[in-house]
DNA sequence: AGATTGATGTCACCTGGTGTCATCAACTAC
DNA sequence: GTAGTTGATGACACCAGGTGACATCAATCT
């Protein structure tokens, strides 16, 4: 006999998203969600830093993949190409996710409080990646630049890969926003 | 004899970065800015929408600006180019305010929140920036890109700018930052 | 059997932020 | 010049996010 039931954060996190989906991210308060996943506000706070957190706690993994691929990216490559490396195995990464991919990005899009903690967290990968660039002998003014670069490549294949249908379509939209991209600087 | 002092947002504006300056960000409540301001929370709150936004609410002016430059770019500019006409007037605007921008700078900085804040300025600018290509006929995606690219040169500048003593260093910096960029999209 | 641990509950508290009504100088209208 | 209106501020109650401190008690270790 167990004293409380398994998997708070997991219960947490699924009140959450119903709750959020149900009636908004506003509306619904810390106190609700504890309730509804059976636990109180005090402990939402242990699992979760703050209300937001429960939509962005994930990204761990995902950063974590990017920069292991930035650093694993063979010897010879440019520092774009270096930071680009993290954009190859995210595509796979987010096909079998896209359907809560979009459910989220659909919660996030409309609240500014949501998407500046959205925005946070890009700039952390940013300088996550140009520190893995630095690493590697990139000095830091460019690893800075190219790192965001990548990021904004990666910002905007999402952006658009949310707003279709096909769950592999990420890879090709990436690769369009950097050609777009080095077409513009180019001209 | 008037009832109140005048310019009470102007009284609450320099208690507040006189308080942030002293004890830190989080340290001040709005209380005590109010306080030193001799007014009260309540009054505090309606001439700032929050906290945070009497370190940003200057912001509207050079937007303004800005968004006046890549509307007012020479028709034939490239998008790029008209995206980054909003990075020419900034340096001379700015150059007069950088005692104050730094130490704004400085209290940002260390401060999440705030550097939340600063971020979601950013992509607004980027966003208004994009909206002003779309006017001038370029289509959404490259419009969206440029725009995101010149803020990024924006940003950039702007960092190394205020890690150094020369007010008049902000433009050199932003030409640096874009000649860095086109070495590496074409690299 | 007893000590320890660790996840949770309880409770009090702080602070950012808002709704609502009162106040009262300055201005306007007659 | 008296009466009404306006607009910035004060007063006060309230909500929600977030934290610190201590209690609880099943599971586990010794």
């Amino acid at each position: 006999m167990t004293r409380w039931q398994p998997d708070a954060q997991g219960r947490l996190l699924q009140a959450a998203i119903e709750l959020f989906s149900e009636q908004g991210y506003d509306a619904t308060t810390v106190a609700e969600i504890a309730e509804r996943a059976g636990l109180t506000k005090r402990t939402f706070f242990r699992h979760f830093s703050d209300k937001r957190e429960v939509l962005f706690g994930g990204g761990g993994a995902f950063e974590e993949m990017w920069v292991q691929a930035v650093r694993d990216a063979p010897a010879q490559a440019s520092p774009l190409e270096a930071a680009l490396a993290g954009t190859a195995g995210v595509a796979e990464f987010f096909a079998e996710r896209f359907g809560s991919a979009r459910l989220r990005s659909r919660i996030i899009e409309v609240n500014p409080e949501l998407r500046e903690r959205e925005l946070i967290k890009l700039q952390h990968l940013a300088e996550v990646t140009a520190q893995a660039l630095v690493q590697r002998g990139v000095a830091a003014g460019p690893a800075r630049l190219s790192a965001q670069t990548a990021v904004t490549v990666f910002q905007t294949g999402w952006a658009r890969w949310v707003l279709q249908d096909d769950p592999d379509a990420l890879a090709g939209f990436m690769a369009e926003a950097l050609a777009e991209l080095r077409a513009l600087t180019a001209a």
